[in-house]
DNA sequence: TTGGACATGTAAGCCGTTACATGATTAC
DNA sequence: GTAATCATGTAACGGCTTACATGTCCAA
């Protein structure tokens, strides 16, 4: 079975939230959903047009603010194939993790080089944190609708928690390489 | 700045711990690093080719266990090429969690549908869990060299924290569906 | 008037999976 | 003898990023 093209469900799957452009589409994955989802302007425009093509989503010139704005709507048909998306077993996360490929041929470089990639790992994870602890949860959920709501929710929750083992695990591999160095 | 083939480090990684063949490293990586990474057999063998081509690994074949079997160690070049690799901050890891992206969009499909994912995905962790649990960690950590051995129970100590984080959040996601249909 | 955000789109080209092709060896 | 595992490799094909190309609108 070949690779599958997951843009479609994903470009779909906004649409059944609102009628929006490509742009838009690009924006909302950035700013809300990059911690579990990426896409780029070379996916999304093309996936509109083929979609579009198959009649799973509906196009329309957007007046009056026109900028050459187009938006686009969901279709009956395209929110069937995607509640058919949704029911199938979702596939495993494919894996990269380059920090953890570093840390494992560590013995290649330099304890420094591996420890400061850990600490800047940390650093960036409690930024994060700081960050969604000043936007509060209300406020990252105003753009959502309130049928959403409930699934969002645990959604930014499993970034949070996310973050947080990872701070945690960061702590004792620095605590660990550091006590390393006391011994020479 | 293009995107880089991190196949080739990985690779050359793993030959950096010891001679082996192509399908020894697929079968390494399978069976130790795929809680962080993957490649497949496509990948691995022409990679090899254009590690040899430009002598950061050497060829053998590898007799007297002679199958058509073929093993690489890495040369003096090589070892400095990973070394100037490590020292590079890692990239981001690329998320696409299907299940979080089912999630998100549930509204778009029946409640107990996305609550059986979360439950399937609860009872792979668990299993994960119990599989680590009854290989021990020493056992796990038979394959790997003495010098490595403390940077890879890190790698480990983070797929446990993950994987028992994640059973965490799927509890908590199933009180909530539950809770909500006991009010219907 | 100029920089930044808005807005759409294409092309090049590597990346990576999957499927296919082939054959040896070992254990039952 | 036959199934599983060992073992290498290629081809097809779509996925996806990056860079490029183009133009508008708004605010300072």
């Amino acid at each position: 079975m070949k690779r599958e093209n997951k843009t479609r469900y994903a470009v779909l799957g906004l649409l059944s939230i609102g009628e929006v452009s490509g742009y838009d589409i690009n924006k909302f994955i950035k700013e809300h959903l990059s911690f579990f989802w990426k896409e780029s302007f070379g996916q999304i425009y093309p996936t509109l047009k083929r979609l579009k093509d198959n009649s799973l989503i509906k196009e329309r010139v957007g007046m009056p603010d026109y900028r050459g704005r187009k938006v686009y709507s969901i279709t009956d048909k395209g929110r069937d194939f995607l509640t058919s998306y949704l029911e199938k077993t979702p596939d495993d996360e494919v894996i990269r993790n380059e920090l953890l490929l570093k840390l494992f041929l560590a013995s290649n470089c330099k304890e420094e080089t591996i420890k400061s990639h850990i600490e800047n790992e940390l650093k960036r994870r409690e930024a994060i944190t700081l960050k969604h602890k000043k936007i509060n949860i209300d406020h990252r959920t105003q753009c959502i609708k309130k049928e959403d709501e409930r699934y969002w929710k645990h959604c930014l929750n499993f970034a949070n928690m996310y973050n947080d083992m990872v701070i945690k695990w960061c702590k004792t591999v620095i605590d660990d390489l550091e006590k390393g160095e006391n011994n020479e």
